[in-house]
RNA sequence: GGAGAGGUGGCAGAGUGGUCGAAUGCGCUGCACUCGAAAUGCAGUGUGCGGGUGACCGUACCGUGGGUUCGAAUCCCACCCUCUCCGCCA
């Protein structure tokens, strides 16, 4: 959500920014409409304060008895009520198109976002690692997985495209990389671990601006909850309303949950495999922070996300995504993408995204600095670290051996009961 | 799911149609007293929106949304949440 006050008051920076977005300029219509609106609310409000003072005099002559001018008085407020309904239904009429129309608008862009229409033109900051010289043709996940473990058919039988059962040790290992993932972010990097509910109601969207945008992306309930797309929702949301007493630490919340996605724009892309599932899990790093501390907890998160990945060995690149790569909400995201040798290709396995106040004012989170009186927007910011389910691909198609096993990295030796292997099951 | 009770300021808690944005206590902040502290006394202490350079003014908010009324924290309706008991249940 935008503050519409820094609109009015910079309505060519705002649509430059936006334009850096491939938006179409929309300051001179919201101007126009807070206008409308406010000119509304002024009129409802002197129309109340004018029958306010009606209505104290006339408890006061009722008090004293004087029937005859309470009963003016009453006639005098019936004509200023008359005039309400007009100016109340256009100061609502104005108000909710203006929160409609800034509700689907996306973040601008940091200033030091790379202009760009699509992933090409994502710009590399730092690869790390090396990449594993084969003896032998590496392949990919989806055509060593099945032997492992990793059951695509009986997915499908359950659930349909797009689901996966896991069995065996490569399931244990699922689930030692998550224990890991989250074990290193609370231990390591001062996150608190959480448990949140996966399932939501409107607000926790619309507050992640996951609402009214992507709709859509999400799956509902019947009883009109979300199955939430990621434990940024409710972790971002715990502080919404909230007024944070101070902020000298950030907050920073981490949790391993199922995630679900409907993926409805992605028909077609990466069908095969285990990369892009209805539900898959992941380990989320959720920051709320003052504005001025926001730019260094992002660059302190994505190392955050890098640490597990350097942990297991798993080479990687950093990315900094381009204005037209960014998600709604952002205003400026580290993608890092690991090096997947079976299909030789970087794919993304993070996304950490500075919000600044965007998702804050949707949620009204706020702190107030130290010493003063007025309340300031918090920043959130959210990261991966990292896809469980797209860290096991890395880890099997990095750590295939030339018999079609897997060697488990070390770092989840304590995870993973003397296992050192995924070798065929039956 | 059934029955009952209840949701008021940072917290506790009064208020059941009229200067109530809301008593009182606690907490917090400032000032006074003190060498200092405690105790005590005095004053202040919610949020949003609109207006004004500003002191400030107006308005809205007593779980949420509607309604009744000249006027609603207070009455009516719906919903949400919490607590107690019962049922069911991992």
């Amino acid at each position: 959500m935008h503050d519409i006050a820094f609109i009015r008051a910079n309505p060519e920076a705002f649509d430059a920014a936006l334009a850096r977005r491939g938006a179409e300029p929309v300051a001179d219509k919201l101007v126009t409409l807070d206008a409308k609106k406010r000119e509304a609310t002024t009129k409802v409000q002197a129309a109340q304060s004018r029958r306010n003072e009606a209505s104290k005099a006339i408890g006061q002559a009722m008090a004293q008895g004087d029937k005859e001018k309470a009963e003016a008085l009453k006639a005098e407020v019936a004509e200023i009520k008359a005039s309400m309904p007009e100016w109340e239904e256009s100061a609502a009429a104005a108000g909710a198109a203006l929160d409609d129309m800034l509700a689907r608008l996306p973040n601008l862009p940091a200033e030091d976002v790379p202009q760009g229409a699509d992933e090409e033109d994502n710009v590399e900051q730092h690869q790390w690692g090396t990449k594993r010289q084969f003896d032998f043709e590496p392949k990919e996940h989806a055509d060593i997985g099945p032997a492992l473990g990793m059951d695509f058919e009986t997915g499908a039988k359950l659930s349909g495209a797009r689901f996966t059962f896991l069995r065996g040790d490569i399931a244990r290992l699922h689930r030692a990389l998550a224990q890991f993932m989250l074990d290193k972010q609370t231990r390591e990097n001062g996150y608190t671990e959480c448990n949140p509910p996966v399932l939501v109601g409107d607000d926790a969207m619309y507050g992640t601006d996951k609402l009214p945008k992507f709709a859509e992306d999400s799956f509902r309930t019947t009883d009109d909850r979300w199955l939430v797309p990621t434990s940024e929702v409710p972790l971002t949301y715990s502080v919404a309303g909230e007024i944070l007493p101070d902020l000298d630490q950030p907050i920073r919340m981490t949790a391993h949950t199922l995630c679900f996605r409907s993926e409805a724009g992605s028909a077609g892309r990466d069908t095969r495999g285990f990369i892009r599932q209805h539900q898959f899990e992941k380990v989320e790093m959720v920051s709320i922070c003052r504005p001025e501390d926001s730019e260094a907890e992002h660059e302190r998160m994505t190392k955050c996300a890098e640490g597990i990945l350097e942990a297991l060995d798993l080479p990687y690149r950093r990315m900094l995504l381009c204005t037209g790569d960014m998600g709604f909400g952002a205003r400026k995201t580290y993608d890092l993408e690991v090096w997947l040798p079976g299909q030789g290709a970087w794919r993304e396995i993070s996304s950490c995204s500075n919000t600044g106040d965007f998702q804050a004012r949707r949620m009204n989170a706020r702190y107030r600095p130290e010493g003063e009186k007025k309340t300031t927007f918090v920043h959130t910011l959210n990261g991966s670290g990292l896809a469980v389910g797209r860290t096991l691909v890395a880890v099997m198609e990095n750590y295939q051996q030339a018999d079609g096993s897997v060697a488990v990295p070390e770092v989840l030796a304590p995870y993973m009961g003397g296992v050192t292997e995924l070798g065929r099951i039956s």
